[in-house]
DNA sequence: GTGGTTATCGTCGGGTGGACGAAAAAGAGG
DNA sequence: CCTCTTTTTCGTCCACCCGACGATAACCAC
């Protein structure tokens, strides 16, 4: 091994909720050169013994706060340009985490602080290294997938209501859904949610069914983005 | 940078491409240790000073001794686990690539010989290292790609009659399609293919015409897989 | 009760896709 | 030249899905 080139390797993590109707990117404020008090991505070196997966979840959690969580956590891509970060040659492999709404996350061991960003709130060169574009690569990555997964409800609780749902997609795409549509289009796609039997209570309207992520892994048919 | 755990970074490609009726997947057989004489995908060590998409370019027309391609080349996904392979740390970045069907590879450089194999030959725990999981993984991705990219015309050369396409999609499914509504439907989708404005002689059957690849990057609507 | 708000069910029409018929355009063989 | 076969390409029919929208149900505030 000592004749191979020798890389350091790291976990990126793009982290989105929904919170009051926006989409939110979780960024930490960099306590350490290089970039020192810029935003950045959540993310750390991965342990010389260490799983990638089992580095992305330790960075989530310890990093952020964040406890274990019951959203979803997938790989997104690897970045590894040679001049992407100054001390040297890192490749980091970037993940994909889509979680339901939770408090404010507290600053961790090497963050200054973390916090819940508006993703339109970002501007391109703000944040360091070559986040813009893996941030950028996230965005479309959830975006698409939840034409024809049934991730969305990674962004829920455990038990939800169709209107919460159609508020995800509203606000992941930035588009309007007929609530009517949409909630037929929801119950009658097999596997995508189960009743909870329960309703909701104390709430504005007529109580809605709550329902948890049914057993379908992708949507047959999908569900297709409007195209203005 | 010393302080950091060192790694080292490989590349490793998928190649499909379909010949004679068959999804085909290109293996080496690997002339030194570990793993000596087994099948293995072609891969090699990143250089220090080399792009990550440029290493998957180098292995792929060097080790095979296949031209640049006019195919489709893309990130598959990276495999980290510690133990994945004994001489040490090895993170490895797989790519997918889909290619027209080319003349048989000959041997590259530490590759004893490379070889295309039909996919359905493929038995599990015949390859080494981790290379099944990265198969089974990159047959996935090819096989939902086709649904929703223009992709399939990857696998052909740069002109194609819709039969050809057709074939593509039948053989990496593994279904049948009825031709004529195949052929509504690509004429049909936007972008999916130009006319090239020639045709083919001396085949069986009434002439076909000829198409390039359209400019649409997504399938709008996709081209859904038949449900057994 | 009255009004407002939200959830849920129905209805209608255009568009898409699957199942198939039919015509067009070539070669093969007599 | 004529017929048969093969393959491509165009058309038709119909069920189903989806977008647009009306109508009803079930709660809260007052």
């Amino acid at each position: 091994m000592t004749d191979y080139p020798p890389f350091a390797v790291t976990v990126d993590l793009v982290v989105l909720t929904v919170r009051a109707d926006a989409l939110h990117l979780l960024l930490v404020r960099r306590g350490i050169p290089p970039d020192e008090g810029r935003w950045a991505l959540p993310g750390g070196f991965v342990g010389i013994d260490e799983d990638l997966p089992d580095a992305a979840v330790r960075e989530l959690t310890e990093e952020t706060g964040l406890p274990e969580p019951a959203g979803h956590l997938e790989q997104l891509g690897t970045y590894g340009q040679p001049d992407r970060d100054p001390r040297g040659r890192v490749v980091t492999v970037a993940w994909l985490a889509l979680l339901p709404d939770l408090p404010t996350p507290v600053a961790g061991s090497d963050a200054a602080s973390a916090e819940w960003v508006p993703v339109d709130r970002l501007t391109p060169g703000q944040l360091a290294f070559d986040h813009d574009r893996i941030v950028a690569d996230g965005l479309e990555r959830a975006r698409a997938k939840l034409e024809y997964t049934p991730l969305a409800s990674a962004f829920c609780p455990p038990e939800f209501t169709v209107a919460q749902l159609r508020a995800v997609y509203e606000t992941v795409w930035g588009t309007r859904l007929d609530p009517r549509n949409f909630h037929r289009k929801v119950t009658g796609t097999p596997g995508f949610v189960s009743p909870a039997g329960r309703a909701t209570e104390g709430d504005r309207g007529r109580p809605a069914q709550l329902f948890r992520r049914g057993p379908a892994t992708r949507l047959h048919p999908p569900m297709l983005r409007p195209e203005p």
